[in-house]
DNA sequence: CCTGAAACCTGTCTGC
DNA sequence: TGCAGACAGGTTTCAG
């Protein structure tokens, strides 16, 4: 589920709690329960479990599709990857009747007011991280779609630097940090642009456009809590709104051209080969 | 520099 | 019913 609206629609749901699921900021951390140490990217399990002891949990955080939890000491950093989930559920006060891990439960974080931090991921792919310094993680990546510093200008420039697929080339997130499969196939048709479209042929127009729908197109999906997809995840409702993303088939929203499916860089990727033509490069 | 394929994992769905 | 194959919201690494 964790596209950059997912990530956000987490790390406000754990800022701001919900009925059945305390805030975080404030909580004391008690104990640590590491079920999959393969999930733990750094540092070993021991030192990481025993500086998270006694930590106290100051702010919640995200950059692209990584959330940050920003410790008194230290800054604990999730990726969700595929199938990644974090959530807070209450734990029962009797040591011994404290709920016992889920299926695919990777990390708890017990926490000092009987409840605790789940992190569940069925597909292993998932990881985290605890760092002094959480810019030593997050090194690689580019700009932040919503950063203001990001102008049209200076993402044309970008893109004509480049002569990639627009389709890659958005998901690559040292190009432009947060976009993944569902966000990339919507904003494109938002733009009118075709999937394959070689960056360097996108003229200034375009590369305007483009941003604003990538723009649009992210902040429709927080609007909407996210996608909900499959079995995993349940908030969000954006997957109603869909115009392309697993749409084969059916007729586009706009000229009613059925929708296309084709693979670019293993992804499947759908667009309306109408309203997204394909221009191919002149010899 | 760019593209495509494979790898890392588990689960669901489809078609024969 | 069983089973093989395709497919799934991501990222890294390697070959050509």
């Amino acid at each position: 589920m964790p596209e950059l609206p997912e990530v956000e629609t987490i790390r406000r749901i754990l800022t701001n709690g919900s009925p059945d699921s305390p805030s975080l900021p404030g909580r004391r951390i008690n104990a640590v329960s590491l079920f999959n140490p393969g999930s733990l990217a750094d540092p070993a399990p021991d030192v990481f479990t025993s500086f998270l002891i006694g930590r106290k949990i100051e702010t919640l955080g995200r950059r692209s599709k990584f959330l940050l939890i920003g410790l008194d000491e230290g800054t604990l950093l999730f990726h969700l990857r595929m199938s990644g989930n974090l959530f807070v559920e209450p734990e029962l006060s009797s040591e011994y009747d404290s709920p016992p891990p889920r299926p695919h439960d990777r990390l708890h974080v017990h926490l000092d007011n009987q409840s605790r931090l789940v992190f569940n991921d069925t597909r292993k792919f998932g990881r985290f991280w605890l760092a002094a310094n959480p810019a030593s993680v997050l090194s690689k990546l580019g700009p932040e779609p919503f950063d203001p510093a990001l102008t049209e200008e200076q993402f044309f420039r970008r893109l004509r630097k480049h002569k990639r697929q627009l389709k890659p080339l958005l998901m690559d997130q040292s190009f432009l940090a947060g976009l993944g499969n569902i966000y990339t196939d919507e904003a494109l048709f938002r733009a009118g642009l075709h999937p394959l479209t070689l960056s360097n042929r996108v003229t200034a127009s375009q590369a305007r456009l483009l941003l604003k729908s990538i723009r649009e197109t992210l902040q429709a999906g927080i609007d909407h809590n996210g996608s909900s997809i499959d079995w995993v995840y349940g908030g969000g409702n954006f997957q109603n709104y869909f115009n392309v993303y697993q749409q084969s088939g059916k007729p586009c929203p706009q000229c009613g051209q059925p929708i296309e499916r084709i693979v670019v860089g293993q992804r499947g990727t759908h667009f309306c080969p109408l309203c997204q033509p394909y221009l191919r490069e002149e010899t």
